[in-house]
DNA sequence: ACAGGCATGTAAATAGTTACATGATTCG
DNA sequence: CGAATCATGTAACTATTTACATGCCTGT
């Protein structure tokens, strides 16, 4: 059975510890979104689909009136999560919209040109220190024994701040003609 | 109006010169595919709605018996594709699959998890070749002063390159404990 | 009382992929 | 002749976002 990578970010999620569907958005937000978000109207689905092909089981936990259903991970879910696990990625596509307006930048003066990539470098700086806000929280809790969370975390503040460092770069060699002759 | 950052793609790709819906899908899969895909089809769809909207136009441009429409951008197309170009970039989401494996990768037995970083390091050294490929062939031809696709190729080889380094580098850490504790 | 967070869900729209169908032309 | 490439397109499916609807519970 073919599961969508949305899929396998909920069975990851449950396979800690059984959560609900509101707890699992929370979670997403916090957590994997820079490089793989999900909304309600994928999860609760997908849960549904999940726990019909029995890789999650749905668990009444209702506090009080107010209705709740927890999913934990069954052994099929848990066989089918490490699998996965086990299978190189292939990505390939990174879907980055300032690399698109770089790429077409030529169709501006070359004035705005150089504003293209001091945006995508403001943009960059602030989305690693949007992370690292993450990070300082991260540290405080949570964090029994898997690096793993923390490492990826800490891999995207990295990325944002090297691909400034290159739109940085990049904006240097345009403004510096001599260099740039040299460099190609 | 709105328009779909694929709808950019189009409009940027003729704004160069007057294409092919064929020929636009053969210049997005050498050029910008690493970042932006795009199948036919999208591109066959979009350019109706971007010749309706009158942002394109499409010419009859047949071979023989061959039938075949270019399309070339107009003034409105143009303006749209500016004002697009001059907004700030907004992506928050990388989409990489090989990071939402290592973030769930505590699930794996510890020298499963390495394999992981193992597999992801390969892939992207993998991709980095195959863009230094385009690259060598890129160099040769068709780059009369828009300085701008090179600096994205190469944009895209150096990322390929720094993530499969950093990689290397989680990898050793998870090998070496003394190392990681000294850093966290 | 009311704001804010907890909790579940759906409808509609948009986005994107895959697979297929069709047929011309070119090159070996 | 057959394979590859040129060329256009659609149907069906899958993925994803956005916005909305509903209602409970906790703290001020």
């Amino acid at each position: 059975m073919e599961l969508s990578a949305t899929a396998y970010v909920i069975l990851g999620m449950v396979a800690r510890e059984p959560q609900s569907g509101y707890e699992i958005k929370a979670l997403v937000d916090k957590t994997t979104r820079f490089f793989w978000a999900a909304s309600y109207g994928q999860i609760y689905p997908e849960l549904r689909r999940l726990a019909e092909a029995g890789l999650v089981r749905g668990i009444d936990a209702s506090r009080g009136e107010r209705k709740r259903t927890v999913y934990e991970i069954t052994a099929d879910g848990r066989a089918a999560l490490e699998k996965w696990l086990r299978e190189p990625p292939r990505t390939y596509e990174l879907r980055e919209e300032g690399l698109l307006k770089l790429f077409f930048a030529g169709a501006l003066p070359p004035e705005e040109a150089v504003a293209t990539l001091r945006a995508m470098r403001d943009h960059r700086l602030g989305v690693a220190e949007e992370l690292s806000a993450i990070e300082a929280k991260a540290l405080i809790k949570d964090l029994r024994g898997d690096p793993f969370p923390l490492m990826v975390l800490r891999g995207g503040i990295e990325f944002n701040e090297w691909f400034a460092d290159w739109c940085g770069r990049m904006e240097r060699q345009l403004l510096d003609p001599v260099r740039e002759r040299r460099s190609s």
